[in-house]
DNA sequence: ATTATTTCATAAACTACTTCATTTTTATTG
DNA sequence: CAATAAAAATGAAGTAGTTTATGAAATAAT
């Protein structure tokens, strides 16, 4: 199990001991999805918490006129999991799915409370991680009622210009929230300014 | 200082022992804004997390055109500060406005370090309520992206009844991210129907 | 290589929502 | 209670983004 990517991340907010890296990796589950295979399914309970070592994914909500809008897209080093299935472990409204192959480190849901009072320093860093997701999803509220298409399409190219390389450019429309038309007027009519 | 309703809150989480609920006592403030008071001002540093006991208020933003953007209503029972601002303790994007006489219970940034260590459960009881908030701000990414202006209407009307009685519409317009006269056009056209 | 499938580009018609300008209604104040 | 300000309604004109359709280019499958 290639649990170093995650044990550095972690170290950037609590230090554990060896006792404690060794009881974590104990709680924790490999596992290697296929490119398209669903680590998530719509009315699932999200039933895991992943860290992804190695690959790319996408978070996606299916509406009633069956149009896809992703919420998330997830590369190394990001968290993917539905979080209000998780803690509530309810059915999601959201599906992940792999866009490559793709390796991730899981936490159980049925384990996460035995994590939480053996480690309490991991108590901590989940906390202090959600904080930042939570930051993190209020600003990108905020881009997308102050901003223009063209504007959130520069951010986000700015932001993660790797993602840009790794994925269709109609999954990034649909991820900033426009049609894909629309994403390919705005990228020509950049590419006329430049 | 009336910290009730703040102590049932947290009984929702996690139990507290009288002795824990004396120590945090003594590490929170209360205070008292008159309506139109700010509680944080754009470009300050956050430097309380607070609990509403009694009013309302608004969070906003205001963008390059000096157009406002409501990101968050609170009433009573609700949780408000600027989350980035109050982690990170750098400048705030945001401004919180009182739009009642408001009575607010504050943990201070500096004794939040304090607080977690000796009420553990304090941790529990904020990793919870971070990892609920972040859930509630996806699912309003997904409706904004996936339901029109009127669609969003009826669904805060019908989840915040009673918020739509306490404050002028043109601030649920903002914070439905439309313009004024198009919610008005909303709600005559709504008003037609029934 | 060839075919099939997915992705991207372009353009015209359309729609949801904005902007601006004016009027009416409701709330606040002296 | 009048006077003033603030909020809401209305309508006409404009714009950002969608829809639908069609063809070209790139990727993948045979």
């Amino acid at each position: 199990m290639n649990i170093e990517p995650l044990l550095s991340y972690i170290q950037n907010f609590v230090d554990l001991t060896d006792e404690e890296v060794s009881y974590l990796k104990t709680n924790l589950k490999s596992r290697k999805y296929l490119k398209s295979q669903f680590v998530l399914q719509q009315g699932d309970v999200c039933k895991t918490s992943s860290f992804i070592i190695k690959g790319c994914t996408k978070m996606f909500y299916v509406d009633d006129d069956g149009q896809e809008h992703i919420i998330m897209l997830g590369v190394e080093d990001w968290w993917v999991s539905d979080i209000g299935s998780f803690i509530n472990q309810t059915p999601s409204d959201f599906n992940i799915q792999c866009l490559e192959d793709t390796e991730l480190i899981q936490f159980p849901y049925n384990k996460m409370e035995d994590i939480y009072i053996e480690v309490p320093k991991l108590e901590r860093f989940f906390r202090k991680i959600v904080e930042r997701g939570l930051a993190a999803t209020q600003r990108r509220i905020i881009r997308n009622f102050s901003l223009n298409a063209k504007e959130r399409y520069l951010i986000f190219r700015d932001s993660y210009p790797s993602i840009e390389q790794r994925i269709p450019q109609y999954m990034i429309a649909s991820y900033l929230g426009i049609t894909k038309e629309f994403l390919s007027k705005i990228k020509s009519q950049i590419a006329q300014e430049e």
